[in-house]
RNA sequence: CGCGGGGUAGAGCAGUUCGGUAGCUCGUCGGGCUCAUAACCCGGAGGUCGAGGGUUCAAGUCCCUCCCCCGCAA
């Protein structure tokens, strides 16, 4: 068939990886959908999503419906779409919006479907220790992230990764298997395979609360929160001096009551006892302050050792 | 005008309330000690206190303006 007419929708850095892929390709995106501009900065300044500034650079239409099934609905039916492209755009379509584009509607998931459905798929695979993930294209039904399987691609986690670093792998292999998927939709021949209910999983979204610190876990479990949680919304723990915005650690094997400061000297570090083996806290950031290796801090913080992470004073 | 925290030596901080010699911990340089050290002792260098203006006999500190960093809001 002759060029398909693609709208693109999606929001940030990860939807743009998928826009430089479709672009790279040869693939002209017809319209970019994306969330509206919100207030960001400090002072109230309103901030494009990157998806909007990627379409703006390039001349190409952007809508930005508070609700795309509600106020969205008719710009997207005059622009007479063959196919919809989502990739976390941050808004539900409806049945009403996913029957315009008479190719269908994909998506492009950052796990490994049915795995790891929801708006945070990356988070929670680091959360529990995955060491693989990967990226799925999907057929968009009603569902959240159920639709029919097109193509999927592993990709190994490395040991020390954190959210934002696996993130952008991912977006970038996101946007090498969408242009592939979509050459195979084009010429027939993508497989389709509905997703096995009996081996999904459902995580929420993101809450800050989500950061606080249980010393009485593992410290790999909490070494994983740390990765899993950054660079947003962070993992936390009150300090003697606070509370302490954990942002890389790593397990050492060492023991002592949960919460228990065994070592915080500007030398050696911060090392916390945990349920099971103890957490070297090697950067962190105070309110208020900028983010800094855990001995920078202890100079003009000094911790005793024995002291507890879980009251302040 | 959305709210709040901050900018003082290479690093991290105190000092600002109530103006009166620029401090602490670490690093760094030199010397010493020890079988030994991320150990200890002695000595030194290193600061336009974010920028500009004002008040004052005297400003890191009080007043005005501006710049930059960080948190809240996903």
């Amino acid at each position: 068939m002759p060029e398909p007419i693609i709208v693109f929708m999606g929001t940030p850095e990860y939807a743009v990886a998928s826009l430089n892929a479709l672009e790279q390709a040869g693939y002209p995106v017809a319209a970019v959908f994306t969330q509206p501009d919100k207030p960001k900065g400090r002072g109230g300044k309103v901030q494009a999503p990157p998806a909007k500034q990627w379409a703006l650079e390039r001349g190409i239409p952007v809508y930005q419906p508070r609700r795309i099934r509600d106020d969205g609905v008719e710009a997207l039916r005059a622009l007479q779409p063959d196919l919809c492209v989502t990739a976390a755009f941050g808004q539900i379509l409806s049945q009403e919006v996913l029957d315009i584009p008479h190719m269908g509607t994909v998506n492009v998931h950052a796990s490994l479907l049915p795995q790891y459905r929801g708006s945070a798929p990356v988070n929670w695979a680091l959360i529990h220790g995955e060491t693989v993930t990967g990226v799925t294209t999907m057929m968009t039904d009603k569902g959240i992230d159920t639709g029919d399987i097109l193509l999927q691609k592993e990709l190994a986690i490395l040991p020390q990764e954190t959210a934002g670093e696996l993130t952008g792998r991912l977006a970038l292999l996101g946007g090498e298997l969408l242009v592939e998927t979509i050459g195979k939709l084009l010429d027939g021949t993508c497989p389709r395979t509905p997703q096995d209910e009996s081996n999904m999983s459902y995580y929420p979204m993101l809450t800050k609360q989500m950061g606080l610190m249980d010393w009485s876990k593992s410290a790999h479990a909490l070494v994983n929160l740390v990765r899993g949680l950054n660079p947003w919304p962070c993992a936390y723990t009150p300090s003697p001096h606070g509370t302490l915005k954990v942002l890389s650690a790593r397990a050492e094997e060492a023991s002592g009551a949960p919460g228990m400061v065994l070592e915080a000297d500007d030398k050696r570090g911060l090392l916390v006892a945990c349920g099971e083996g103890a957490l070297r806290i090697q950067s962190l950031q105070a309110p208020g302050g900028r983010a800094m290796a855990a001995h920078d801090y202890l100079r003009g913080h000094p911790m005793d050792m024995g002291s507890r992470m879980t009251e302040e004073g």
